[in-house]
DNA sequence: CCCTAAAAAGACTTTATATATCTTTTTAGG
DNA sequence: CCTAAAAAGATATATAAAGTCTTTTTAGGG
């Protein structure tokens, strides 16, 4: 149960790569996708959903590629996680309590947000910059 | 991510219902799945792998039904979750380190064991008594 | 301007898991 | 031995995860 899918662990894969990197260098989405052992076409759709929120900038065209948005010590775990995976969610009810239970309210309810952000608050404490560390 | 299947969301519902009446009479599941609004034979299945833990009691034949296996306050919504989700484990090498990397270790392992702790944490703090409380 | 390299976007396929349902078997009471 | 109920197993359906393929856009270099 609660387990991140291989697109989470993928996507923390190759952008834990690229914050091992001098940041100011553009990479090759094959390179960075045969370094970590991710099919290439995945990582692809991965580091589009990244360059939409700003977790990295990419470049078309040739000499393109991609590099890390901000400062990888900028740049935390939870942002990686819910970029690629969405909201970090124990149970529906914790974002629409009308889901709670037929009855409006439910004492597990409470159980569900502080697990929530538990949670969020472990993979907010982590940076890339850590992660990539003596990588 | 990291969401409660409805499996997990049924079995709750089912074993605090179950909590919230007097301990020593018998349920019919199709009373239980009625008040709580699950499919039957779904919580059929559900209510077996209860019953293997010994999360409630099973009578079979006339007059059977199913009762709590312990009290309430004895048994934890950690145990309920793992009975019928598995373990927590927000990632595989949490439980199988050669999982981790083709390096054999990394940064992000000590994260995920965190995130373990404390979501079990937090489930095994509640009781069935407290969730029934008042339901 | 054209050619090539690279990412973006979208459609599609495959596989796995979640969500059930149905049928048959076992157990127990009357 | 008849009926009520759960147990067990097989099967069906739906949804989501995982991965691939094709076409389009963008950019650099001759």
């Amino acid at each position: 149960m609660m387990e991140l899918t291989r697109k989470g662990e993928y996507a923390i894969r190759g952008i834990v790569y690229l914050a091992g990197k001098p940041m100011d260098k553009v990479y090759l989405l094959s390179d960075i996708a045969a370094a970590v052992d991710v099919p290439p076409t995945f990582l692809a759709k991965i580091f589009q959903q990244f360059s939409k929120m700003g977790l990295v900038k990419s470049f078309r065209g040739t000499g393109g590629g991609f590099m890390l948005g901000r400062a990888p010590e900028n740049i935390t775990l939870l942002e990686v996680v819910e970029a690629v995976e969405g909201p970090i969610v124990p149970n529906r009810c914790v974002v629409n309590p009308s889901e709670c239970n037929r009855s409006g309210y439910c004492n597990v309810h409470p159980v569900w947000a502080q697990v929530q952000g538990k949670v969020r608050g472990v993979l907010e404490g982590v940076t890339l910059k850590e992660l990539a560390a003596g990588a």
